[in-house]
DNA sequence: AAACATTCATAAATTTAAGCAATGAATAAA
DNA sequence: TTTATTCATTGCTTAAATTTATGAATGTTT
């Protein structure tokens, strides 16, 4: 018969404890298993490795000799299959990623076709959703990587900046404004508005930014999600603004955008991470992708 | 589950043969278990490491970069269990005695010749020291084997008697005890006498046995050394006692060797073992084949 | 010395797993 | 489509590992 791992750690248990009683303990293992094992080894090297009596136990010269030699087998091996293992784990598992609508519909699609491809066991979880929640998911631990803006505050969290977005304007095709190559927050508030529901840091953003220009836009309607401002502003209704991001998506709706001046609004978006929680290896390499995809 | 040394064998050999059907047989195995083992060795490790369909059989990137690892895992674990085995076996190892001077130069060479040829893969360490250290030495582990005249006392060893020795008269060639066919205490103390040094075994038996006679031989020199009193008999100096089992060395030296009467004075020659600490297969083998060659 | 306590070995029974033969499913080639 | 090949699956058998209970040996204590 051969020599199997679990011999191994027997034989360096009992060397390690000098009592079958005490080995067989850490082994997990009876202590009739324990010598069994011994036993079975023994009878596969050809000779004793241990002197014992009931009273007295002890290596033999020769086990005393394949000590360190066993030491040493146990450690490669353990060392070869914690290596491998940890490689597939990177491989699987789940990640659940938390992110503002509008970079999920406009930016996620390509990177996480990226990601499967590299990572094709993974389990994704997008979470689309506004700001504020973004920061609650990644503090209580619901999701691991958070995108979205940065805001004027996000205690316990780490921000990474990944690219600076700036407000742009969006009209219908038909509009007067649409010929214009850029378009100020005045020419904005003479037109019929279109803004995010209260409550929403855009809305808030918004407001004072008109607020610091004086200016007081005829406020057509409210919706909470981007592409319901785009379907409103593409049919006429009105304009609106939106983060830079949305462009493409935006001119697939049908909506022309230009940059906004007069102010430039811009802000930081970036990828949270919770504070002293490091990251599983599938959340450890999605934040590599990001970071190197806009870096 | 952990790995087994035998599920390590499977995918090196799948590895290299690259199909279930030939690699199960040069493992000696079904093909259903060779694909049991590298399925459960695939779930022990959290990943694929073969893709597999009916047609066609390849490592994952994981199972390639494994390769090698495994490759040398097996290398290291077959190396070590062969050496330990070899050890056991008898053909390599080492092995130290401790004997006195008298035996190793008269009886030893022989034994050891018949020894290195049954098992010519082990060290031999010879230690000819003089009775006392021999003892010690086996006591302290030094030596696994000692070989001396049995004394007085030997707490902790084991004696295991191969002959019987007795003290002879060694007499210079042209001394008038020449002549005898036997030579008595009485006889040897009326020529000049060469002894061994005080604190030896042997000097303290000789002034015993004179000193019960109520002899006073004229003590003209001390040696510490058999070889060297041989030598002062062998030129005339003197008349000396030696062991029966330096008869041989002590002709070759020139000297007269006749037994000893008057008392005669004997005295067990044994092997010496330590006691609760059983002997490593080369000693062991040793120990045989001294107590069959004088049994 | 005798009784005791400790520790490893052994025995019998049980649970676990390893293994095989037969069969099924998938796929490239004819 | 058919066929041949190859790996996976199933059901069953056998071997191995493990456990509980018990026995034997040997220092220690009284």
């Amino acid at each position: 018969m051969n020599v199997s791992i679990k011999q191994l750690r027997a034989f360096l248990a009992l060397a390690e404890y000098g009592s079958f009683a005490e080995a067989s303990e850490s082994l997990h293992l009876s202590q009739p298993a324990l010598s069994a094992a011994i036993r079975n080894m023994e009878q596969a090297v050809g000779g004793k490795l241990f002197n014992r009596t009931t009273r007295h136990l002890a290596l033999t010269p020769e086990g005393r000799q394949f000590l360190p030699v066993a030491r040493q087998l146990q450690a490669e091996w353990d060392r070869a299959f914690d290596d491998l293992s940890r490689r597939f784990a990177l491989l699987q598992g789940h990640l659940r990623l938390a992110a503002m609508p509008s970079f999920a519909i406009n930016c996620l699609p390509p990177l996480l076709q990226r990601f499967r491809q590299q990572y094709p066991g993974i389990n994704l979880v997008i979470d689309d959703i506004v700001m504020e929640l973004v920061l609650d998911a990644v503090r209580d631990g619901r999701a691991e990587l958070g995108v979205t803006f940065e805001p004027e505050q996000y205690d316990g969290l780490h921000f990474t900046p990944l690219f600076e977005d700036r407000f742009i304007a969006i009209v219908p095709a038909g509009s007067p404004l649409a010929s214009c190559q850029r378009i100020h927050w005045q020419q904005l508030a003479e037109q019929p508005f279109i803004t995010m529901n209260r409550g929403s840091w855009m809305r808030a953003t918004t407001d004072r930014v008109m607020a610091a220009l004086a200016l007081h836009p005829a406020s057509l309607a409210e919706a909470s999600q981007l592409a319901t401002i785009g379907r409103m502003v593409a049919s006429g209704l009105g304009v609106s603004i939106a983060p830079a991001l949305c462009q493409t998506s935006m001119q697939l709706q049908g909506v022309q955008c230009r940059p906004l001046e007069g102010p430039v609004i811009q802000r930081q978006v970036g990828v949270f991470t919770r504070k002293r929680h490091p990251l599983s290896g599938p959340a450890e390499a999605l934040h590599q992708l990001l970071c190197r995809h806009y870096g």
